[in-house]
DNA sequence: TGACTTAGTTAGCAAAACTAAATATATTAT
DNA sequence: ATAATATATTTAGTTTTGCTAACTAAGTCA
């Protein structure tokens, strides 16, 4: 079962890839389990979730971001202002356009759902021998690099 | 703004926790991206997604795991059971209990998705130094251990 | 045995998500 | 100026989600 011979670049690649992918992907799995409250429906928290870590954008960045036809956004995004986690403001250059944006409420409630998550993420990090963690320690900011491409 | 002095054990810990957590998050957010396709709901799909990647269970741990009652996900499961994507049977041991699973074409469907994900993926860490590919090899394994934990 | 617990389903209902089509308004191109 | 295009919203409708309460069936306990 063990490989006879090193496997050529492209599968290495692959395989670091696959395994990336399926451990952030178990992780932030995981760690969601960790939320549980937020009061607010899923699709809107993925919404306010790109607002407040992607940054303020406009409507129909937001809904192709979601995956969702821009009147559905409009909605989602006018029910997030009802509450007061988003605020709108149009675009002075072109006054078509809106700018969405989480509030200092918007961001906040994000925060609440990080801290708690980041909770139990470092305790299970502050477990690990030093030499995995640094090796974590260089991965999340790669991750985010590679994110913003 | 340079640190003037070297930061806590446990500071480090967090920030590192910080990084990693932001950095998976806005990764899979990105390749969620490349997705598009899937003609399956939201919930329908993050449902069949924990079978096919975390293995059969129970109508409890599945509803546990998407965080929604009991007979919200068993109906869920029954629409995906007519779709052909997941496969009710009985459990021997205890007759009450049953065993979901995802079928073939299930795991086809997610896989669909996931091999359009690693493809992108893949082109990023082939395009990176050896020493920080490196490190995302010891890092997808980890994340995957410390979310079994 | 009979009472209790556990796993899952069914029924009925309210809320939410989502869509296409039509509309208002601003911008760009001819 | 006029037509075409782009951004966002409203309307009107369907579909899906998700809940509680009530139920069936199987296991456990005393």
């Amino acid at each position: 079962m063990t490989k006879a011979l090193p496997p050529t670049d492209a599968k290495r690649m692959h395989e670091i890839a696959e395994k990336l992918h399926s451990g952030a992907l178990r992780l932030l799995r995981r760690l969601r389990k960790f939320d549980s409250e937020a009061q607010i429906s899923a699709p809107k928290l993925s919404a306010l979730s790109v607002l407040v870590f992607g940054g303020p954008q406009g409507l129909n960045d937001l809904a192709g971001a979601e995956q969702v036809r821009a009147p559905t956004m409009s909605r989602l995004v006018a029910e997030l202002e009802a509450d007061g986690l988003v605020r709108k403001t149009t675009d002075a250059a072109d006054r078509r356009g809106i700018k969405i944006a989480a509030t200092a409420k918007g961001q906040a409630l994000m925060e609440r759902g990080r801290a708690r998550r980041l909770q139990h993420l470092t305790a299970a990090i502050a477990a690990l021998p030093a030499d995995e963690r640094k090796a974590l320690a260089i991965a999340g900011p790669l991750m985010l690099k590679i994110a913003s491409q």
